[in-house]
RNA sequence: GGCUAAGUGGCAGAGUGGUCAUGCAGCGGCCUGCAAAGCCGUCAACGCCGGUUCGAUUCCGACCUUAGCCUCCA
């Protein structure tokens, strides 16, 4: 199978060709764990894992890395403002990122390196790049020498003349030109601080994932994949592509991969707008099903604008593949080699909303096709769907045994012919939040989403 | 202001040089005590202006609009 992906530094999309020929390397960027995972952490996350899981159908040995940012000055900030240790707020909120990903059916990588666990080798990389002339000592930062890499700007289109003109921020004094970015930088004593030979510091944003790369994989090895939301494009992968090919002589990535953001009323999620969603309210409300396919609507380059509509579509089209999926009686293991149409659709750039169309077809066909059935079922578990698992998610306040109780009274009063009591039984219910269906000699009854 | 992308039916969202996306909503019907769900059918779109072409929503160019980046943001 051929897999084809986009890649950013061209703008093409590209036959998939590993370095060795059996197996593939991905680095993607993971998250600096200063506050709760958003709805945008979670694409950036989910993204990688449906080509994770593409790729492990189609290789040997994959090995995917996603780092874990536990140096950054936000977290100093979260901790100071927390009255916390900085290894405090980075621990909680590790778990809490691991928790959420778990709950989404989010794979877990080959590696997790923590830049905390990695200082050895980044000061080791800056000092590979300072020995081939292209970073420069100052007033104990060290940085990095833009002007003395030629190819600096070719993943974002974009000439150091430009960025220079459109440079808003006020140039520091121990820079050369302001789009020198920093490698190493030094730590008052509330800041997190390593010993280093320019004096106790801590690394600067790009170095670490850089320095992690290489030492996984190798200095003179060739990353297959590095991937992470478009807006890492500029500065933050431009600057890994500077320092990764000046410290080493091999190329440094062959694909580059990215994520669009999530749009909140159009708008990219922050703070001050205050339209932050958080992993923990939506998990509260929603299956991981539910999450993941209003993830996958949109093509992944897409932008995806998040909204109550998004939730309610995929919400129902869930409902309706699982309500499904309970009537099939086979054995799931029997039909495993049916998901090969599903690959072949992912394999074509990770077109998942052509998936979830595929998927709609099987479920019109798995009425009357226990194949079919099966082969949705199989489908949607590559995406991570699992549509045999209990999806409801029912707030805590709601007794069941009062449901049930209500249904046999208001089943009673059915038969009996008083249905303008059964109406008023049905309208009780409803305003609990509870919507009753009467099937074949039976009434069921589910949590109203809507 | 510069750079990078994107504009598709009421909404979401793929795709294609010439015949169907799909989902939700709507409309008509079947079913139902009535609903809901389900089923069958159905309407409807390619930002604007030029160009290439027998034919453009698709390729090319200008314009307009939107988003992201240029702020250590996934």
């Amino acid at each position: 199978m051929t897999i084809k992906i986009f890649n950013t530094i061209n703008r093409k999309k590209e036959i998939f060709r590993p370095v060795k020929s059996n197996s593939a390397s991905m680095y993607v960027c993971g998250p600096t764990v200063y506050s709760h995972p958003h709805i945008g952490n979670a694409r950036a996350a989910l993204v990688p894992d449906i080509l994770f899981r593409l790729l492990r159908r189609t290789y040997q040995t994959v090995t995917y890395i996603r780092n874990i940012t536990d140096v950054d000055d936000k977290i100093s900030d979260a901790a100071f403002k927390q009255n916390k240790t900085v290894y405090e707020i980075s621990e909680s909120f590790i778990k809490i990122y691991q928790d959420n990903m778990t709950s989404l059916g989010i794979l877990e990588p080959t590696l997790q390196p923590r830049v905390t666990d990695n200082m050895p080798s980044i000061i080791t990389t800056i000092k590979k790049i300072l020995k081939n002339g292209f970073a420069y000592v100052s007033d104990n930062h060290v940085l990095f020498d833009t002007s003395k890499y030629k190819e600096y700007g070719k993943l974002s289109k974009r000439t150091l003349d430009e960025m220079i003109d459109g440079a808003r921020i006020e140039i520091a004094d121990y820079k050369k030109s302001p789009r020198d970015f920093i490698l190493w930088k030094p730590s008052n004593e509330n800041q997190p601080g390593w010993e280093s030979p320019w004096g106790m510091g801590r690394p600067g944003w790009h170095i670490e994932c850089t320095a992690m790369i290489k030492n996984i994989i190798g200095d003179d090895c060739t990353l297959d994949i590095h991937g992470g939301g478009n807006d890492l494009i500029f500065p933050h992968h431009e600057n890994e592509i500077a320092q990764g090919s000046c410290m080493s002589s091999s190329k440094y990535c062959n694909y580059w991969f990215h994520n669009g953001i999530v749009l909140v009323n159009k708008k990219k999620m922050s703070k001050s707008l205050g339209n932050v969603i958080l992993l923990d309210d939506l998990l509260k409300n929603n299956s991981s099903n539910t999450l993941r396919l209003a993830l996958l609507s949109a093509h992944y380059r897409q932008p995806l604008n998040w909204s109550d509509s998004t939730l309610i579509e995929s919400n129902n089209l869930i409902k309706k593949f699982t309500s499904l999926a309970k009537s099939y009686t086979g054995d799931i293991s029997d039909y495993d080699d049916l998901d090969h149409e599903v690959v072949g659709i992912l394999s074509d750039d990770l077109n998942t909303p052509e998936v979830i169309k595929y998927l709609s077809e099987l479920a019109k066909g798995a009425k009357t096709s226990q194949r079919d059935l099966a082969c949705l079922i199989v489908s949607a578990k590559f995406i991570g769907l699992d549509l045999l698992a209990n999806n409801k998610v029912l707030p805590k306040s709601i007794d069941e045994d009062l449901i049930k109780s209500l249904i046999d009274e208001r089943s009673k009063a059915r038969s009996s012919g008083d249905f303008k009591k059964a109406d008023e039984i049905r309208d009780k219910l409803l305003s609990m939040g509870i919507l009753i269906k009467d099937l074949e000699g039976e009434t069921v009854w589910d949590y109203n989403s809507d």
